[in-house]
DNA sequence: ATGACGGTGTGGCACCGA
């Protein structure tokens, strides 16, 4: 059993990635964030060929999110019950694998631009609701993964500049509190259940050669349950897609589960 | 300090991302 995260920067411009990267990859399930489509247009047709049934959440631009996913999708919930948002950046779903359910929950967090404006604050408004979320989630399912694009550096070294960044957006206390709230409630950063290389990242500057020169951010995580953590046999970002032409600018987190 | 790159919109640049 192998789920993905990917932030594919506008899905309109990336969908033939995203086709070659599930023939190369073929998960179980995949949950990307910004699609910048509405509904209406998205490409159920080629993913189904594919082999991917997927549930979407878009909008016009902005946000947006689906799970891809190989085998039936049940339970079905858009946004996060209760919390009020214009954009649509939760999606949730239970995926019917062979070994049983798996409940995904896949977010594209607030990116919050800078400390002391509108839009941070928004931002720990929508943390502080996730964390309630998932934690309701998880009474509700034990075998739950939190995937996504969390515009969080948990720590120092999911930084490429953590000195020179220190309190800047993706950096500050507050965000990195809220992460490891999210920790406090039993789930676990799946990436670091495991050695993995110095300055590992999941998403690089479009400008100034940030990935030739691996400026980046480990922004994109896969959080699991206290449940299935004993079930997590790998965890790996894939570096690959970025260096497509007219690559997104964030790059899969994937992760592999003994389930069953 | 600013912008650099890339995507979207109904545009001729502005806004947003991270």
């Amino acid at each position: 059993m192998q789920i993905a995260t990917w932030n594919v920067n506008s899905l309109t411009v990336r969908l033939p990635q995203v086709l070659a990267w599930l023939q190369a990859n073929p998960v179980d399930a995949l949950c990307l964030q910004e699609l910048k489509l509405t509904d209406d247009k998205f490409p159920h047709a080629e993913l189904a060929a594919a082999g991917y049934q997927a549930a979407a959440f878009g909008q016009k631009t902005y946000n947006g999110v689906a799970i891809l996913s190989r085998h039936p999708l049940q339970d079905v919930v858009r946004n996060m019950p209760g919390f009020e948002d214009e954009q649509a950046r939760v999606l949730a779903a239970t995926v019917q694998a062979p070994s049983g359910p798996l409940r995904l929950i896949n977010t594209y967090f607030v990116n919050g631009q800078a400390p002391g404006t509108d839009k941070f604050a928004y931002k720990l408004r929508w943390l502080a609701a996730l964390h309630d979320y998932v934690a309701a989630e998880l009474s509700a399912h034990p075998h739950l993964a939190l995937l996504g694009d969390f515009n969080v550096a948990p720590e120092d070294r999911d930084s490429f500049d953590p000195e020179g960044l220190r309190g800047t957006i993706h950096h500050t206390p507050e965000e990195r509190a809220h992460f490891a709230a999210l920790l406090g409630l039993g789930m676990r950063d799946a990436f670091r259940m495991f050695e993995q290389p110095d300055k590992s990242f999941s998403w690089w500057d479009y400008r100034m050669l940030g990935f030739q020169k691996n400026r980046g951010l480990r922004i994109d995580h896969i959080l699991v349950s206290p449940a299935l953590q004993g079930a997590v046999q790998e965890c790996h970002i894939d570096r690959a897609p970025r260096k497509n032409p007219q690559p997104s600018d964030h790059t899969p987190v994937v992760a592999t589960l003994a389930l069953g």
